[in-house]
DNA sequence: GTAACTTCTTGATTTCAATCAATGGAAATT
DNA sequence: AATTTCCATTGATTGAAATCAAGAAGTTAC
């Protein structure tokens, strides 16, 4: 395993502290794999692992009593954890499943504390990661008020166009909230 | 002024640091006064100081081409600083108003970022806020999943009953993404 | 290669909330 | 006190998306 993994490219390219302790920290991870269709986070349980997707498509949402809500989708190497829940121990309130196979690697919350215990860039990476998830939601927030679903799927087709190859439509129009059907008279008018 | 005001108090509550520097701290906020009607957030500008709510209530929302979306009111003592605009220099996506005569608690980025330099717990006090933020942000998006406009109306009912006495229902309607015809009904039949 | 299943599309119908419109009452302004 | 403005309610109508239903096209499994 050399420094050149979608961990290490993750870390230079998103978080570039100086390298120390990075190398060995990111050989400490070890690798999990599952198949299309597992569920790999559950409700309710405690995030005690961080967790890195390197491969394969993740869906993100929320259910209750027999309705489904999607929220995001990971295509891409990063960071796939609830960080909530991970640093504060508190249950989640998402699911997580495979919508291809999926090869994750992963570290166990111990081991990550005697990293952040050892190093500095630990500490910041957690503080980063959280001020870049307010970002990030508040960004959605926004879009979801001025955008209409037909003009978010635009914007799907814009800016995530691996989303319209991989994943199926119904999923799709979930996370725009509104049923496969009125998507697929919004593409035909299209 | 003595150690016993708001915003003291809001610290030993909310953020029971140790008391280094903070009553220093403290007194370095100026006081701001605003009438009713007056927007103190604008879209689009950036957050150069940190805001505390003394006095008043306040709501907070988005706005784009003649369309308004409440997305909180502050009732209580409490910090209503926009965190992402402040920290990173971003403008900001929404507005503030006040919906009464309001009285701020006003300390400039400037003498902030000096107080950081100095004692630790100012940028403790930043990272355990975007925390916080983030818990609440997905603690409120799961409440808008799993309940219908009615049953959140219920549930401020009973954990944020000060909304109702102050805040006019059409803003409350706002708030839960429907209009004040129907939030009236929801009323009539329960 | 066929069967079975999944996903997307299309049409018909229903339903729930938005819109439009009017009224009454409360609050603010003079 | 009278006038005006603002806000909540109620009724009637409209409209957009959900639901219901069926079929086509594509995929997977045997």
């Amino acid at each position: 395993m050399t420094t050149t993994d979608k961990l290490s490219l993750f870390f230079s390219n998103e978080f570039p502290f100086n390298k120390e302790g990075l190398e060995e920290f990111v050989n400490t991870f070890v690798i999990k794999s599952y198949k299309k269709g597992e569920i790999i986070l559950q409700n309710d349980t405690i995030e005690n692992e961080l967790r890195f997707l390197d491969q394969g498509i993740i869906r993100e949402y929320y259910a209750s009593n027999e309705k489904e809500k999607n929220i995001n989708f990971y295509t891409n190497p990063t960071f796939i954890t609830d960080f909530s829940s991970f640093t504060h121990a508190t249950p989640t309130k998402k699911y997580q499943e495979c919508i291809t196979d999926v090869d994750l690697r992963v570290l166990s919350k111990e081991k990550f504390l005697a990293f952040t215990n050892q190093y500095q860039c630990g500490k910041l990476f957690i503080e980063t990661i959280f001020q870049r998830i307010v970002v990030n939601k508040e960004t959605e927030e926004f879009n979801h008020f001025v955008n209409t679903a037909e003009e978010l799927y635009l914007d799907i087709m814009k800016t995530k166009p691996d989303w319209l190859l991989q994943i199926p439509q119904y999923h799709i129009a979930s996370y725009l909230g509104i049923t496969p059907e009125t998507l697929s008279r919004i593409r035909k008018k299209m």
